[in-house]
DNA sequence: CATTCATAAT
């Protein structure tokens, strides 16, 4: 053999190994190294890095570990290129100590080497130990006055984890001090930045930032297209997402699914199923994902024999299989509509293990359609699966409750506090002037407090006058009727509209956010007061929006 | 000759 030949030979296969992993097919990468292998090639540290890389896009720490091993025998260079490829290889993997004996050993890490590891903790949910590291660059950089040791992908890299642990408000404020700093903001910062704004309701700080992608010319991406239907969507503004999604040049399955979602969000079921029509004839093959969105969709617009239809066709027409959240959406669906033996079966006929979801939406579906003996039966099975579902005990009592057994209500409740199963706290926010604030029931700690009450007061009368009677069935602490009464003047949400209309100017539409149903009385409430304020309100709840108007919620009575 | 870190929908 001429000199230079194995020369030229390696750097072939390690073309095609780099190749295999950059088309996102690790396992042929593999395959090929084996090949080398048994061809006896020696590889080299150009050989290991697209290796290394492949065990990591499988997620094969064993795999991993062997090639670690075969890199420390083969003598090859440990350059920071293999050392990066392993801290990260072992971080996504799932193992952050090796992580951080690679990191530990490497005689100098660069900003790929600290980015690998912070996303490693991001990826475990870590947040805190990666927002430290984050802090730890900011002081080496000043120490050693070197080159900046934080890039953008540092940065987007804790906007991530921020938006991944609820903190999405820090996000946003990050994202300030980014741009302070100089570091300027691409594809992948808008998509975490438009995820921290959907979290959060923040309509403004997503118009906001949609501006900046505009003259950052990133409009054009798919990902950040697709972020911004689903923030506007998720933000309250269908007419928004709609803009978005039709001026997009490119539309891929997610970016379709966004929008459905969308729909499913804000009850628009006919919209959701004549769009999935277009999205077929436009030769996007729909995937598990927009089924979900599509069957939640026709489940929020009460279109039952639709969404029958819809789950028939995925499963024979695309060959994709129900999954739990597909079930889940059937018997929700079936529920509403008041086929509780057909929802019921449903999940009988499921051919996995238990789960509590499909029996929640079953619950839920009793509740609607008072059904105390199925409810009781249901409340059980719900209760065994998962004995710490606080949900599962309040709306069994709900169901007492509204059948008018206020006894069996009540030892439900007790029920559920001798086995020390707390309720979730129900928490609400409103985006006002740009600064997001938060309530919880009872919340005394607003500085604005006496001017909330005294705006509760005034719209207590106002509701008074126009009709409205409190329900006090849905207050379920253990207190008496007069405090009851107390209580509902109070629940978070109430409070959160209070602070948005004097804070104000009169006719503008409120946008709230909770972290729990709306509760009955207080859906009552709300409809109350967009008529005797004049007011379009719109509450995001964990399932849908519910936009009210003049006196009438989009709902239906449909959530 | 070349190689490392990041993104969307339930």
């Amino acid at each position: 053999m001429a000199p230079g030949t194995v020369q030229l030979n390696i750097f072939a296969w390690n073309q095609k190994l780099t190749k295999y992993v950059k088309e996102g097919q690790p396992e042929k990468t593999m395959q090929l190294f084996q090949q080398m292998q048994q061809e006896e090639i020696s590889p080299n540290e150009f050989t290991f890095v697209p290796v290394i890389n492949a065990c990591a896009g499988l997620g094969a720490l064993e795999d991993g570990r062997l090639v670690h091993e075969q890199l420390i025998q083969s003598g090859c260079k440990f350059d920071v290129f293999v050392g990066n490829s392993l801290v990260d290889m072992y971080a996504k993997c799932g193992s952050i100590e090796d992580a951080w004996r690679v990191f530990n050993k490497m005689p100098c890490q660069d900003v790929v080497t600290w980015n690998a590891m912070i996303l490693g903790q991001v990826k475990c949910g870590q947040g805190q130990k990666a927002l430290e590291l984050f802090r730890e660059m900011e002081q080496e950089g000043r120490v050693f006055d070197k080159m900046p040791s934080r890039n953008v992908v540092t940065w987007t890299a804790i906007l991530l984890g921020y938006v991944k642990c609820g903190q999405g408000q820090k996000a946003l404020d990050l994202f300030q001090e980014m741009k302070q700093e100089g570091v300027h903001p691409n594809a992948f910062t808008f998509v975490a930045v438009l995820n921290a704004c959907a979290s959060l309701v923040a309509l403004e700080d997503g118009r906001c930032a949609h501006e900046q992608i505009i003259q950052s010319g990133c409009e054009s991406d798919v990902f950040v297209g697709s972020s911004l239907v689903d923030m506007y969507a998720k933000c309250g503004s269908m007419e928004d997402a709609w803009k978005v999604f039709n001026k997009m040049r490119s539309r891929d399955v997610v970016t379709w699914t966004a929008i459905l979602g969308g729909c499913a969000m804000h009850g628009h079921g006919k919209d959701a199923l004549q769009h999935f029509e277009r999205m077929c004839e436009e030769g996007v093959e729909p995937n598990d994902v927009t089924f979900v969105c599509l069957l939640s969709a026709c489940s929020h617009a009460g279109l039952v024999d639709e969404g029958m239809h819809c789950y028939t066709s995925m499963i024979t027409d695309y060959m994709i299989s129900a999954k739990l959240e597909h079930y889940t959406c059937m018997v929700d669906l079936l529920g509403r509509a008041g086929h509780l033996q057909e929802a019921e079966n449903m999940i009988m006929a499921m051919p996995f293990e238990p789960h509590v979801a499909p029996w929640m939406a079953l619950l839920g579906a009793c509740r609607i359609h008072g059904n105390v003996e199925m409810g009781e039966r249901v409340a059980k099975q719900i209760l065994e699966l998962d004995p710490e579902n606080s949900a599962g005990y309040v709306l069994l009592s709900n169901i007492y409750a509204a059948a008018g057994n206020m006894h069996l209500s009540k030892n439900v409740e007790q029920q559920r506090k001798e086995r020390g199963v707390k309720k979730h706290p129900g928490r609400t926010w409103i985006e006002v002037n740009n600064e997001v604030h938060t309530f919880v029931v009872d919340d005394q700690d607003h500085p604005q407090m006496i001017e909330i009450r005294a705006e509760l007061q005034r719209l207590s009368g106002l509701m008074h006058d126009a009709g409205y009677v409190p329900d006090t069935n849905f207050v379920l602490h253990d207190v008496e009727e007069e405090e009851k009464l107390f209580h509902l003047c109070h629940h978070s949400e109430k409070l959160a509209i209070a602070l948005g209309l004097i804070n104000t100017p009169p006719g503008t539409p409120l946008r709230i956010r909770k972290n729990l149903r709306v509760c009955e009385d207080c859906h009552t409430s709300v409809k109350f007061i967009s008529k005797v304020v004049g007011r379009a309100i719109m509450v995001r709840d964990v399932n849908r929006f519910h936009h009210f108007e003049d006196g009438i919620c989009s709902c239906m009575g449909y959530w």
